[in-house]
DNA sequence: GTATAAAATGAACGATGTTCAATAATTGGT
DNA sequence: ACCAATTATTGAACATCGTTCATTTTATAC
């Protein structure tokens, strides 16, 4: 095996155990030596292949963002009409963050060490997530240029992200998943037709 | 001075002392040995004080949710129409998020150590806050019983609050907070429009 | 086959939360 | 005022982290 490849396969091996590490732990529970253990290395060598943990972390965080973003777009069909489309949006969202929770927990709950900046590349990859969203607003509110409706996806998406981080948190109460169902169809279907009544 | 001044004058300082320390550098900075020094007692007796850091920085978090709900209904007028009152409400929570970032931070990003769980004193004490925001939903939607008053409230807020965390995490594309005020104004009204519509 | 470069290793370091035996201070009874 | 008994305070010690780096092992090139 030739060296690049057995670098390669020691990256993968490394990101391999960080990933399950976090799907079935979440962030709090990981540890670097276990990370070693699991992919079969030493520990020196995890940082051979990674800066550091927040390296490793922002790596796992990206595919995840690759995960969402491939999920939260699916089953929509261009004939329905732009409501629709959103409500689809929310409630795939729901269901990503319900199916991989800690994974989904990592992309918002993780925090650089010692106040060290988030590399570009990652805040960039967040950023153009929001893009994916934005055609079925333009359906709704065709008089917005691409700015404004960057901006409005931005909110509701947010308003979104709230409603079900707000529920998955234990110090809140929690209602079970149909019902955060029922309640998120109905806030983005009433935030919907306020939209359509101010238009 | 009497045995329990003195347990109390103790705790009261390792509580300022902590305090203090998530102000000025979130909870990431804080460290046992940073707020034994501050309080000007030692590390052992820290423990003495609280259980553990946990313990601790719940009884910071209860402190700040006290302020917050004081904040939060503050220049509520009873003569203004339900619409205007919730706009305030979200305006001024997103005040005290911008004025206190670090505090709020501290209520939504701490995390127990070793999964324990979060005691039922603080997860009350959280969903009772809620409990202000009722009042003024009553009036927009006076059909409501309060439970689905507080289901309605509980989705609004959680909107806004999404809305807030989003633009103030590092890892999204933030704006000004004039032109965020503005937008969260936008969003609630076009929510309350919304619901109006659907009355 | 040997010398040079690269990679892997795990012991060691510094920080951190927490504990606990030892010390100091306080209290209550006579 | 004195002395036990109780209580509070202390900081050294421990376990567990992330991270580093001199050493060893392996791969590459000539």
């Amino acid at each position: 095996m030739k060296q690049d490849e057995k670098r390669n396969l020691l990256k993968q091996n490394v990101f391999d155990a960080a990933y399950k590490r976090i799907e079935q732990d979440g962030l709090t529970g990981l540890r670097a030596r276990d990370i070693a253990k699991d992919a079969g290395c030493s520990l020196g060598s995890l940082y051979n292949a990674y800066q550091d943990l927040d390296d490793l972390i922002l790596n796992v965080n990206s595919r995840v963002l690759e995960m969402l973003k491939e999920n939260i777009s699916s089953n929509l069909n261009d004939d329905e009409n732009a409501e629709a489309a959103l409500v689809r949006l929310a409630v795939n969202y729901m269901n990503f963050a319900y199916e991989n929770y800690n994974l989904w927990s990592s992309l918002f709950g993780h925090t650089m060490q010692d106040n060290a900046p988030i590399p570009q590349w990652y805040t960039e990859q967040t950023n153009a997530t929001f893009l994916t969203l934005v055609t079925p607003l333009l359906k709704l509110r065709p008089e917005l240029d691409e700015a404004e409706a960057f901006i409005l996806v931005r909110t509701l998406f947010s308003a979104v992200h709230g409603i079900i981080t707000i529920n998955l948190q234990e110090r809140f109460i929690s209602v079970p998943k149909d019902m955060l169902q029922i309640q998120l169809i109905e806030f983005v279907q009433t935030y919907a037709k306020g939209l359509q009544n101010k238009a």
